[in-house]
DNA sequence: AGTTTATTTTGGCACGTTCCAAAACACAAG
DNA sequence: CTTGTGTTTTGGAACGTGCCAAAATAAACT
């Protein structure tokens, strides 16, 4: 049963085997062992039997380059996803290949690590790999006539993460409207001084934090720079960030977080100044991830359903594609608040 | 700019620019074309010159499936995951990525989420698409003969699990050492009822579970088949487990989990149950994901190291592609207990 | 100039597939 | 037997690239 032995074994002889041998074995032609591969119904039953027998006598496998050499055209589509560390975006992920499964196609995933360099070489080799089409969640610090060049005549929908100048589909999320939902919250239950906390600038960021601005205008409440902190959206940006919130003399009570992954690295480090979150202190994460419920305190969230957002953008791909024409299409979902205890939404009702 | 209309445009007309309307554009032959591809020292600088100014002029893009049909070996090797919504296997297959790169070579990824038959149809898929080899982190319930059969002919490398009879290599860690070291930490915490949590019956889970049985049996103390618990290796079968190890009439006061998705629900249930972990309860973890240093109370984990295990996984398969030798070798490597508030140290060492 | 040597360039075939037009076959009806 | 109709099979021409042997050009010597 060996037989990953080193070439020049007895039936794995030459190289792999062809149509043509599938047809020599099965005594047709190369077209009629085509017409079978392709589910033809102009083949004969006895025909179709006699030539899967030979297949996998000679455990022929399909040479899908050859194929869409020919012009067939591809079915495989790239993912790009900007950070697979993030539990958000594996979310994301799981959508997009449900999507593309269910409509025959075959998705084909990477990770750029938020590095466009290496973004840029993984576009190129899935284009020449013969990709139909492209589904990205751009890395920090892409450029958009970088990436334009690179997906010229394919369609490519871009997702949670607009990229300004990018020819290309949108499908994201009510960022504004789910941000300014998260801090009436907090106002609501008393917190006058709200930070926002982490994210790099970029249009998501701009936009939660216009909803943020939007909220503590309408309530009267003035924002302070101060509390507003940049940082990369991961946990040890959350961490980094919390001893820059709690410097001012007059320190807040509770922040949004630009994402989950941030809120993660807030909780611990407010964990580690002896702080009880959800008592001395409320978090709002955003994007909901899985873990929020199991989270200690369990993290409330502002839910944007990846895997929604990664089936809309998936079948919006496998639209274009089927249809040709690539006008590019904006698709805008909402969100919705998820109260946990991270906020401390008990304890303030109460009180 | 626009460029994503819909074909039948000015320059776009045809189909996308081939190697030989590049060699037209640039007043060469196709020969000289293929040449500056292959970056040969060969052409004139002049000539190569030329050659790149007519490339991005038709903006031509490679044809990979042309190239490897001619029989230049593929470049492309294929990474198959059982489970990306696992931090732990993210960061495996980062490793993977980071060793397939500097090997100039292009990974590919497919999460099969635990289902078999996804993970058949993501390996034949990437064999028709010329992977030159495979890192499998095998699904619950995979069948060796399968998986032999799909990858006959190619490297297989198997990583993390062991699939009994799979004609492959394997890299993988000391399970039962790493689980036999955190048991005694806690038998040295002086806790003599102690539980196994969670993890599907396969080889991983056997080392493990006889690195405990082994860590009892030396301090004399006796396994008790009732708190010895499995469930899916995620939060969500930690969270299920955790009702049963507590049921009997002597609940344990500790537990070793499977992994730390285990190690995540089971904290969560014992904090809804009104347990403080870390002082009521102790948990040790699996595996060390990243955010086990964040969690509440931080977990105490094995660490496997899983970036370091993907990348020796992919220079392994990366050498038996150069070498074109097959042969099945197997590296294990040691883990390493890292000790955090989950349990409990700092308690029972003061006391 | 002629000859050798080094440097560049080139045509043509092969790779494994799909598709098309046409051939071969089966069978019923005239 | 011929003709017709429907079913099944087939040869050959592409598709875009790499490689090889050989040709063309340039450079350096007698």
């Amino acid at each position: 049963m060996l037989d990953k032995a080193k070439p020049g074994d007895s039936e794995n002889r030459g190289k792999r085997a062809t149509i043509v041998d599938v047809a020599r074995a099965a005594d047709v032609s190369k077209s009629t062992v085509s017409l079978v591969l392709g589910g033809s119904k102009l083949v004969a039953d006895e025909t179709r039997e006699r030539v899967h027998r030979a297949m996998d006598k000679l455990r022929y496998v399909y040479n899908r380059g050859a194929a869409n050499l020919r012009g067939s055209s591809s079915t495989s589509l790239g993912m790009v996803i900007n950070d697979l560390s993030n539990p958000f975006f594996v979310e994301l992920a799981v959508g997009i290949e449900r999507a593309a499964q269910v409509g025959a196609f075959v998705p084909f995933l990477a990770n750029t690590a938020e590095n466009p360099i290496r973004q840029s070489q993984v576009i190129r080799s899935m284009r020449e790999h013969g990709a139909a089409g492209f589904i990205l969640s751009p890395a920090i610090g892409s450029s958009a006539a970088v990436v334009n060049a690179l997906t010229a005549g394919l369609p490519l929908v871009s997702v949670i993460r607009r990229l300004p100048g990018l020819d290309a589909s949108l499908v994201a999320s009510q960022n504004r409207e789910g941000a300014r939902e998260a801090v009436r919250h907090l106002i609501a239950l008393g917190h006058k001084r709200i930070a926002f906390a982490g994210g790099m600038p970029m249009v998501v960021r701009d936009e939660r934090l216009a909803g943020y601005r939007d909220a503590l205008a309408e309530a009267g409440l003035a924002a302070d720079e101060r509390i507003i902190a940049a940082s990369m959206p991961t946990p040890s940006g959350g961490r980094e960030v919390c001893a820059r919130l709690l410097a001012p003399a007059n320190p807040p009570t509770a922040a949004l977080c630009f994402n989950d992954a941030v809120a993660v690295g807030l909780m611990r480090a407010l964990a580690d100044e002896g702080r009880v979150v959800g008592r001395d202190f409320a978090v709002v994460g955003f994007d909901d991830i899985p873990d929020a419920r199991n989270m200690a305190p369990a993290l409330t969230s502002v839910d944007v359903d990846a895997q929604h957002l990664g089936e809309r953008a998936a079948q919006l791909l496998l639209r274009q594609i089927a249809s040709g024409d690539f006008t590019p299409e904006t698709q805008i979902y909402g969100t919705r608040l998820v109260v946990r205890a991270s906020c401390g939404a008990r304890n303030f009702e109460e009180g």
